[in-house]
DNA sequence: CTTAGCACTCTAACAACCCGAGTGCTAACA
DNA sequence: TGTTAGCACTCGGGTTGTTAGAGTGCTAAG
């Protein structure tokens, strides 16, 4: 016994049913609302068959059937209308970029806004990060008593910045001199190879090296994993509580499991990075790298930026999703967010 | 009939029972817990008089007694027993606090996430803002083609950037004019003050205005409600699903309204500045001024910075919270941030 | 191969019931 | 006059029994 086209109709119409009612379909419903031709006797007959490969599954006999991960992973990679974005979800995302700073950490966050308010799922957004940023420009500008403000432009004019208290106070002229020694050695380094070597290297030139140490120390410590990647791959959620709108959810336990792992940055951090990067990619129940929600799915796409994925995004809702509409605005909004960077740089 | 010492003795008793256990108390209950030496039926009279006092109310008759919120009133304000803060808390908030960065947003979100690990409630804490900020430096950095990093130094050593893009390529030279210009003029000054006027002024002694005026435009945009008080009066949010936990929120409805409520910062930032400023302060049911929230209670506690009242920590639980310990922990934690923020000056 | 018919299964909803915790009242007692 | 033991009463929550309905699988006929 094998896959027929019959079959894959029913399939297919079993599964947009139980999208939208997230109940268990009967033979009966399909036959009804389904102009399919045949009975709900040979629908029938046909679920059991399609029970028997795997795609459908019964809670208990006599109930209806719901869609196995294997029905829903058939159904996404064959049965798929692929939906098309509506113009008012285009001019309404082109002007929400239009009216925001352009700060990137900005530009994330309303995009993850976005995609949770058109999904009415979770919303998952990493801000971009690439290990091939390099350092453009240092400047360190004096502050109250032995306070210093250290401020780095990195590529693509991204920049951070930290204050550092030093030992003693610091005379403008010693700031001055120190930062033209770093920006004369650095600029143009990326960002990995800045550390202990270029370090000593400067240190020969100086008379006063304990200011230059703690700033250097400062430098190294905010241009590293610790600094620069924690801003830069930071994860911007969205829409956690529309997970609450979710049947499956109903239950107490269930939400907490979830909510809580939102609560952990890391964890979406890794979940995210599990995932390979490939244009529009859906990870389905069991599939899914993380053992808390192997009952959702996760319909994640790349963004990119100067011919380079730098980002993730992706949303995050139960098994029983609406692929086709989800997979469209996913898609959309990683071209869209793309576009938005393009157009910054 | 009024207060007497039994009374007081056996409404402390109930609500702290209450606290403990969720369920309504009875009268037995009491007697056998507590050594009050009198028994369950002189209780039960007592128990009916401070319910006609108003203190105590019975969800329905045949069930025990519960506070109300006048109860709770009169239990934090005179019943209750100041809690001492254990060492080993103490020595732990230090070491948080000291192997952090010394940002102050760093520093915020440490301590919104201590104080709800500390207590299991939802912690909130406003990043310091004032009015009384004043300009302190400007620097401009030219970076790739049209744009420039616009970094702003503001009293007590905050640092502030923005990107700008402007319509042609600026010359160093230009942008270390206007930077000079602009920090001649604005050093020092409130920043309420620095608006137009001062642009038109400034305008005058300058050839080439386009530049400038593109650039004098961002910096007022950003030192101004939208720019600084944003980030500076930001809300922190720590342990939302803590309430998850609370018997109170067993009932997902509620639980909805309540993680809807904490999506929306807006709410939250009004939510605090409605509650006068004043040391320690316990808003109960009713009292808390925003209408979705009527059955918790908010304990409220603010933090100051050079001897000025510049943000307000709170933790919110349902009403029956443990107030002796929340309050102790939250007026310990207020006056440890004053301290960090003071020893970073 | 399809379909009507039918017996069978299982759950969710509802009603009836009981149990226990807790109260308020009364009457006796110190 | 305040305290306490005793007792009848109340009410909610849990358990059990029953039923209606939705859905299935199988069989036999078209």
């Amino acid at each position: 016994m094998e896959m027929n086209e019959r079959k894959k109709g029913i399939l297919k119409a079993v599964i947009n049913e139980y999208i939208l009612t997230a109940e268990p379909i009967g033979s009966r419903t399909i036959s009804k609302k389904y102009d399919l031709n045949v009975s709900s006797a040979t629908i029938r007959n046909e679920m059991a068959d399609l029970e028997d490969l795997g795609y459908l599954q019964q809670p208990h006999t006599s109930a209806g059937r719901i869609p196995s991960d294997k029905g829903y992973r058939f159904y996404v990679d064959s049965l798929i209308d692929v939906e098309k974005i509506p113009q008012s979800f285009e001019e309404m995302v082109r002007k929400k970029y239009l009216d925001r700073k352009k700060e990137v950490q900005d530009i994330v966050q309303v995009t993850s806004r976005m995609l949770s308010h058109l999904t009415r799922y979770t919303a998952l957004v990493a801000s971009p990060s690439s290990p091939e940023y390099f350092f453009q420009h240092l400047q360190l500008v004096p502050l109250e008593g032995k306070k210093v403000a250290v401020i780095v432009v990195i590529s693509s004019g991204i920049v951070q910045h930290q204050t550092v208290t030093l030992q003693n106070r610091p005379s403008r002229q010693e700031l001055e001199y120190i930062s033209r020694l770093i920006n004369d050695r650095l600029q143009g380094l990326p960002l990995g190879k800045i550390g202990n070597e270029i370090f000593r290297d400067l240190e020969k030139d100086l008379r006063d090296r304990t200011i230059f140490r703690e700033l250097y120390k400062s430098l190294v410590e905010f241009l590293s994993d610790e600094g620069i990647s924690q801003e830069w791959g930071k994860i911007h959620l969205d829409g956690a509580t529309n997970i609450l709108e979710q049947p499956e959810f109903s239950d107490l336990e269930k939400v907490k499991v979830f909510l809580k792992l939102f609560e952990q940055e890391e964890m979406l951090k890794q979940l995210l990075n599990k995932i390979p990067s490939q244009g529009l990619k859906v990870v389905i129940g069991k599939e899914v790298p993380l053992e808390e929600i192997r009952d959702c799915s996760l319909v994640v796409a790349d963004y990119s930026f100067q011919d380079k994925t730098v980002g993730k995004m992706a949303i995050l809702g139960p098994t029983r999703m609406n692929y086709p509409k989800v997979m469209a605005t996913v898609n959309f909004m990683a071209e869209g967010l793309s576009k938005v960077l393009r157009e910054e740089d």
